[in-house]
DNA sequence: CGCTAGAAGTTGACACTGTCAATATAACCC
DNA sequence: GGGTTATATTGACAGTGTCAACTTCTAGCG
């Protein structure tokens, strides 16, 4: 139940306002459960004026991502936190898993800007940005990166140790590594979207539902008996 | 690659106006690829005044949950499709995965907009609207289900002709296969979104992604031999 | 130390948005 | 046909993201 880290330091003119807009965010965020914020809402509790986060943001859009960044910070430190806590690659896929979706569902808001669209670019009429221009913030992306790669460990240790099969014929080849890695972050991240828009069934219990949908991404990557 | 539906009967005063901005925005979403389209943008395309939408939909997100609507109904259509072509349960989970990632990946910014976080309700300071009052549109909300309605089907015929093992104890048991379908639902839609927002490995064909991905799935639902 | 260049913050403006209220217009029912 | 009602328009309001011009502070050099 740790918070979503909050920096300090103030060297600056009028104290550090990067951090201190990122943090008026994060409370809009997660205290008021509100993603749809305003710039202006957040210049207003930092106490200053409308035009003053544009020395720090060259765009609305590059706030929200530092805000996504620092989910998805915590986002690993939890899933890290519960990894090592856990033991044995199978323990720790569980555990992680269930790192995962219980910060999802604690702050559906932050977890909703993290991977909603107010991060992604406008995207010109024909579907893609002209130039190679990245459509996430990278600070976002990169982030969104770090944590991916505790899962990724994860698989890689099960790998090794041979409680996961992540291919049927080469067992130690990056790229089936990264399908199995892939798959099940997906698992994941769509049962926390679920949960979080009530699409989930709504009679069982978010930590059962969520201990039996890794158990059975984690069976499909088990190596079976016999062929 | 059919079009999303448009429908055409024109009884009223203008026209049916309520369906001409259902599609107006449709071309906004799916030809422009544009989710964030303004309500008075979407009645300039359909040549009346910025405040006629308002006859037919009490707010904004009336709007987009018709549209979404449009959506998940397109997609019913093509997981049914996929599904009946395919022929037993396992190969009809598989085509109709396929065919719901590559209506995603085909219409990001329709996809984007049915699982949006636009869709959602701006909630009040608690987290949560405080009456019970949906937090999506009615529209979207059964729409969805329709959609998931096919692949809870798909599963229940798999669990009565043993080819998944929906329950380790008890086949048929109503809330495993909710279970089974919430696991193969999680992974597609997670899959659609990584891919989406660009943040699954973009070294590997999105097909065979797809496929290897819904093949772990699938051996996480089938019965293991000898427990 | 004093000055100055440039960073940081402010004020004001612009076009645009969602939504409300009041008004006009067309369609339907008796 | 006349009145009721659904449908559309005009106008307004507060609020938004962003640009430009201006002011204020501060750090660093002579």
């Amino acid at each position: 139940m740790s918070e979503i880290r909050r920096g300090d330091t103030r060297p600056y003119h009028h104290g550090d306002l990067r951090r201190a807009l990122i943090d008026a965010a994060l409370d809009l965020v997660t205290e008021e459960q509100d993603w749809t914020f305003s710039l202006r809402e957040v210049a207003r509790r930092a106490g200053v004026s409308h035009n003053a986060p544009y020395n720090h943001f060259s765009e609305k859009r590059d706030l929200l991502g530092a805000v996504a960044a620092a989910g998805f910070e915590t986002l690993r430190e939890r899933m890290q936190g519960a990894a090592l806590r856990a033991g044995d690659p199978r323990a720790a896929f569980i555990a992680s898993g269930k790192a995962y979706v219980k910060m999802g569902v604690e702050n559906p808001a932050l977890y909703r800007l993290m991977f909603g669209p107010a991060l992604a670019a406008a995207n010109g009429p024909a579907g893609r940005n002209l130039e190679g221009e990245a459509d996430r913030p990278a600070e976002a992306r990169a982030a969104g990166a770090r944590a991916k790669a505790v899962l990724d460990e994860i698989i890689l240790r099960g790998a090794e140790t041979g409680a996961f099969a992540v291919s049927p014929d080469n067992k130690d080849n990056k790229k089936e590594r990264a399908i199995a890695s892939l798959s099940a972050w997906s698992a994941v991240h769509g049962l926390t979207m679920l949960i979080i828009d009530d699409l989930a069934a709504q009679d069982l219990a978010i930590d059962t539902l969520v201990t039996r949908v890794l158990h059975i991404m984690l069976e499909g990557l088990v190596p079976r008996r016999g062929q």
